[in-house]
RNA sequence: GCUCAAGUGGCGGAAUUGGUAGACGCGCUGGAUUCAAAAUCCAGUUUCUUCGGAAGUGUGGGUUCGAUUCCCACCUUGAGUACCA
């Protein structure tokens, strides 16, 4: 009998599917156990080695628990709404839902290959109208909710119309937006429906506002925060401008406070939950009213600050507006508004990654306005400054420069006073921040106390005069809920005067309706603007031909689509009943399974994903929907497989790009690289050679003029120049304009071999490809290849396709290499060289079982040896597992296998209970002995070995000698020896004497069983 | 700048409460087998060494009989975040 992997893992594969082995049971004797993977967008790529990662430890994890008699949960399905499937069907007019479907097979075929223990009977897609029908479900719950601060809780909007109709909107502690007006019951009661409907957005949970947003201009969408990176966008890097749209938000501010108290709740890593922290961006100050005093402002005007050092409060000696403040223009005085105009003019030309970037430049203008200090009563200067951030706090700050950094450099720049409110502490250099040794001076009754005791006397004083009131701040914004996309999913909202109407629950789902083209509407609506049957009628309750829109019974619908976190924020309560037709979840699957035991994902989610679902399960369990407020107990972020990439040196030929005096060289697109030692050294020298030159001029203009913008990149100034312009003219401006830079660039790592060598042949073909032209290369040498370690991506060419794997070693090699890495927290380089040390390991485990002349197990009693090589693999394992240690586990099955290869072991009772316990980890072969043995069940369920301590006792230990605390040698003694006996042992040893060479010891250690030093 | 994490052979990594540093695997070296290769098996593999030993876990200090592990300072790398008042 031979190890044949790849018939093995088949048969198994296919006998689990046949069997519905993973199955799991809304009803079980058994306790419950949940694991839950993040589930993948199945992009177009497919999985690389990489992806699995988590899913073969939760896998393992789920297995074992399976062996320990738990009714496991193991689910999986796909993130299937998003950008690139969109993307891709505006290139190809292929329709996103026929490229996803086809996506799904591809990564299906992927995870059943790798033999994962999923109850497919449970798949969810997020793309798919049975499941978005309860996303859009879950929006209009959010929609009729309202949150009320006094109770922390959502409840129905309907109480908040009663309570308005009794007694308006004074005494009710709701969360709303800021600029909402108090009103009476009869104010209510007098109101239109419209201006009612007005009122009520500002209290729900999902509300329609005009709001700034993140508006990137290349992908045509609004983006969230979390969607930004650096100031681009996460996906392709496009730049993002801030821009007022009336879109869809989520009031997730609402649920700031018990986002930050519920991680106190559960068992995620500390980074993850720190991360949460930092975005949630809780702090605990005062408001503060300043009056303003101008001759401009008719009614008396106020100016709201918020500030976490309320105890500094008469050490303010100016107050900063952002540019962007409301009251700006109304106080500014008529001789510095010109100054002003220019100031907010320069800003708001200022890129947010301008800004970003630059942070030391300290800028701002006078108003000319001043407001009045609420104690002291004397005069303070308002200047408006780009430190000041519109979107934070009240986007004005009061400046106490002796006590902040920032407020001092800028009052140290314009010249403005800096008052000490600090007893003993000189403020003559910085300024003074530590609130710990704060002790305020010069503050009339704030005088003597420390920060702590100021705070609150300060908040006291302020309430009493009504200038003031302790305040807590979050930094969380509402999260903006629409996205300008087809593929995904669409709002069960149709509009009556411009005001936002739900379908009622039954008519759900609202299907995504079919366009002739993904792109935006000419006149600059949303690709949904492209359907010709969108609109609702309010009589039959079915979607409708636009054309038909008559305002009275047939209105238009949403033409905004939900952003791509929607679906995935509830997704692992559906999976606890996946296929319910009438309900979220039956309330039954939801009490049996409750939560997510254990939740293993990728550490980017952290703000985003990690995020939003938790507030939506808050929301939910509000509603009592779900029976918990935090959906996972445990969560585990596996670190990212990194690619081995290989770059070889380049050259870049490019235009000048002269933006802001900087030379920068455009990239002409298709690459021009050559080699040659002798040209690489000096790159002044590299276009002396005129035959090279013309060469490359060449190659430029065989694609002009056709393709001018993909070769020198769009509104490249100086290549705008020489559109239209006739070929000659072209060449001339080329000569004296190209510019040469060399980098280095990746190349496909299939094309380098062990020694780094590039082969040539290979690259020659493989850069046809690519566009790339190569010039003068001598011989191979002249390639000079560097190695990278980084992620693992398409664009690197440097991704390793599971699929080879598996063919070549076997799934159950590619999931022990896996764990084998390193651990499973841990950013780590893949390296498929490696992978022949854990398939040996299985080729010597298949040995201990059978040789060529069949099973080889017999009923032999096991020795002491055989017994104890077991159970220290039980109680290791075990201990491993539990630890999510899954890289020693795979160690401690090489040293057992290497141990009862030695042993020579056949014993039934020894082998059997092995198999058990490698089977999580590599669940192929050990079905395949387990049958062997004689069994007809699958292994999965089989009881989890148990650890028998009695195996592992031991009657001599071989003590380490060591001398000042270096081991020198050891000696074997018997484990019941006394302190005493082993002592003078010790010390009669000739090789102890031989180490002290005539000394006397001044001390001896001795602890039984671990170690004996002696101190010399 | 701030926050967090991590620095151990040629490489991935191990060392569970402070107690034999380098488990396990890759790679490499030598050998067996083979016409040869693959596969397999055996031995060796931290460094230096006068072959007795000695040094050694980013650097410097400290606590301890004893420190990869605990404390202090610093260096390096990675991740997140950033004018948050």
């Amino acid at each position: 009998m031979k190890y044949n992997f790849n018939d093995i893992e088949a048969k198994w594969q296919k006998y689990w599917a046949e069997n519905q082995t993973f199955k799991a049971e809304n009803k079980s004797d058994k306790p419950k156990y949940y694991v839950l993977d993040m589930f993948p967008y199945p992009s177009g790529a497919g999985l690389h080695v990489g992806h699995p990662l988590g899913y073969i430890a939760s896998d393992i994890y789920a297995r074992y628990k399976r062996h320990q008699g738990f009714n496991v949960l193991h689910p999986q399905g796909y993130d299937s709404f998003g950008l690139p499937a969109e993307q891709y069907a505006i290139q190809t007019g292929q329709h996103p839902a026929i490229t996803t479907a086809e996506n799904i097979k591809t990564y299906r075929r992927q995870l059943d290959q790798i033999g994962f223990s999923f109850d497919w009977s449970r798949e969810v897609r997020t793309s798919d109208p049975n499941y978005y029908k309860w996303t859009q479900w879950i929006f209009i719950q959010l929609f009729n909710s309202w949150y009320c601060k006094d109770h922390e809780k959502a409840f129905d909007i309907k109480d908040l119309i009663n309570v308005f109709e009794e007694s308006g909107n004074a005494n009710i502690n709701a969360v709303c937006d800021n600029d909402t007006e108090a009103f009476t019951a009869e104010e209510w009661r007098n109101f239109s429906s419209e201006e009612q409907q007005e009122i009520l957005l500002q209290y729900r949970l999902t509300y329609l506002a005009e709001t700034e947003v993140n508006w990137c201009p290349a992908l045509g969408t609004v983006l969230a925060n979390d969607e930004i990176v650096n100031g681009v966008s996460e996906r392709g890097s496009h730049p993002v401008i801030r821009k007022k749209m009336t879109q869809w938000s989520m009031r997730i501010s609402a649920y700031a406070e018990r986002l930050l108290q519920g991680l106190d709740t559960i068992d995620w890593t500390d980074s993850l939950k720190e991360s949460q922290r930092n975005w949630i961006g809780k702090s605990v100050g005062a408001q503060v009213k300043f009056k303003v005093v101008s001759n401009e402002v008719k009614e008396a005007a106020e100016i709201e600050v918020f500030t976490t050092r309320p105890d500094t409060i008469f050490g303010v000696s100016f107050m900063t507006l952002a540019p962007e403040h409301d009251l700006v223009q109304q106080i500014t005085t008529p001789e510095q508004k010109d100054e002003v105009d220019a100031y907010i003019e320069a800003t708001a030309k200022r890129s947010e990654r301008d800004r970003m970037a630059d942070v030391k430049t300290i800028s701002g203008v006078f108003t000319g306005a001043y407001a009045i200090h609420p104690f002291t009563e004397k005069l303070i200067p308002i200047w408006i400054g780009d430190y000041v951030l519109a979107g934070y706090g009240t986007g004005a700050v009061m400046s106490v420069p002796c006590g902040d950094e920032r407020d001092y450099a800028f009052a140290k720049h314009f010249n403005i006073p800096i008052p000490n409110i600090f007893e003993g502490v000189d403020i003559s250099e910085e300024a003074f921040s530590d609130k710990e040794k704060t002790v305020i001076g010069n503050s009339d009754f704030l005088n003597g106390l420390n920060y702590k005791k100021a705070t609150k006397r300060a908040i006291y004083e302020l309430e009493k005069i009504g200038q003031g009131e302790g305040k807590t701040n979050y930094r969380l914004r509402d999260a903006v809920f629409s996205r300008q996309r087809y593929w995904g999913e669409p709002f069960p909202v149709y509009y009556v005067n411009g005001m936002p109407q739900m379908i009622d629950v039954e008519h759900l789902p609202i299907k995504l309706p079919e366009v002739e083209k993904y792109l935006p509407t000419e006149t600059g609506e949303p690709p949904l603007g492209n359907a010709t049957v969108w609109a609702w009628d309010t009589e039959k309750n079915e979607v409708v031909s636009n054309y038909l829109i008559d305002n009275e019974t047939i209105h238009p619908l949403e033409l905004n689509t939900m952003p791509g976190w929607a679906g995935s924020s509830w997704y692992f309560n559906r999976y606890m009943d996946a296929n319910n037709e009438n309900e979220f979840a039956s309330k039954e699957a939801l009490d049996y399974w409750q939560d997510v035991d254990l939740y293993i994902g990728g550490s980017e989610h952290a703000t985003g994903h990690l995020l939003y679902s938790r507030f939506w399960q808050k929301f939910l369990f509000d509603k009592g929907v779900v029976p918990k407020d935090e959906y996972a107990k445990k969560l585990i972020n596996q670190g990212m497989i990194l690619g081995n990439s290989a770059k070889i040196k380049s050259l870049l030929v490019g235009l000048p790009y002269n933006k802001n005096n900087v030379p920068e060289i455009h990239p002409i697109k298709a690459r021009m690289s050559f080699y040659s030692k002798n040209l690489l050294p000096d790159s002044n020298d590299w276009f002396k050679d005129e035959k090279i030159e013309n060469e490359i001029i060449n190659v430029i203009l065989k694609d002009i003029p056709d393709n001018f913008d993909k070769i020198f990149g769009k509104d490249n100034p100086i290549a705008n120049q020489l559109k239209g312009k006739q070929e000659p003219e072209i060449i001339k401006f080329l000569k004296g304009n190209l510019v040469f830079n060399h980098i280095s660039i990746h190349v496909d790592v299939n094309m380098i071999d062990g020694n780094d060598k590039l082969n040539i042949d290979k690259f020659l073909e493989w850069r046809k490809e690519h566009k790339w032209a190569i010039y003068h290369y001598e011989n191979d040498n002249d390639f000079i290849v560097s190695r990278e370690v980084e992620k693992m991506s398409k664009r690197w060419y440097n991704v390793v396709n599971p699929d080879d794997i598996c063919i070549k070693y076997g799934a159950d090699s590619l999931r022990l290499y896996e764990m084998f890495l390193g651990p499973l927290e841990q950013y780590k380089p893949w390296n498929t060289a490696g992978i022949t040390g854990v398939h040996s390991f299985l080729k010597k485990l298949w040995k201990l079982y059978a040789d060529d002349n069949g099973l080889k197990v017999t009923d032999a009693t096991p020795t002491k040896d055989n017994l104890k090589t077991l159970h220290k693999t039980i109680k290791k394992v075990q201990e491993d597992i539990e630890n999510f240690s899954f890289n020693t586990s795979v160690s401690t099955f090489m040293i057992a296998a290497n141990e009862l290869t030695a042993q020579k072991c056949t014993s039934k009772d020894i082998l059997e209970p092995l198999l058990v316990l490698i089977s999580p980890y590599a669940p192929h072969i050990a079905e395949e002995l387990w049958e062997q043995l004689g069994n007809n069940e699958s292994i999965s369920t089989a009881p989890f070995p148990e650890f028998d301590a009695s195996h592992l006792v031991e009657s001599i230990k071989n003590y380490p000698i060591s001398f000042n605390g270096k081991m020198r040698f050891t000696m074997e003694l018997p484990l019941d020896m006394s302190k005493d006996a082993i002592e003078e042992a010790v010390l009669a040893n000739e090789k102890t004497q031989e180490q002290l060479a005539g000394r006397t010891p001044k001390k001896v250690i001795v602890v039984p069983g671990k170690i004996v030093n002696i101190v010399g």
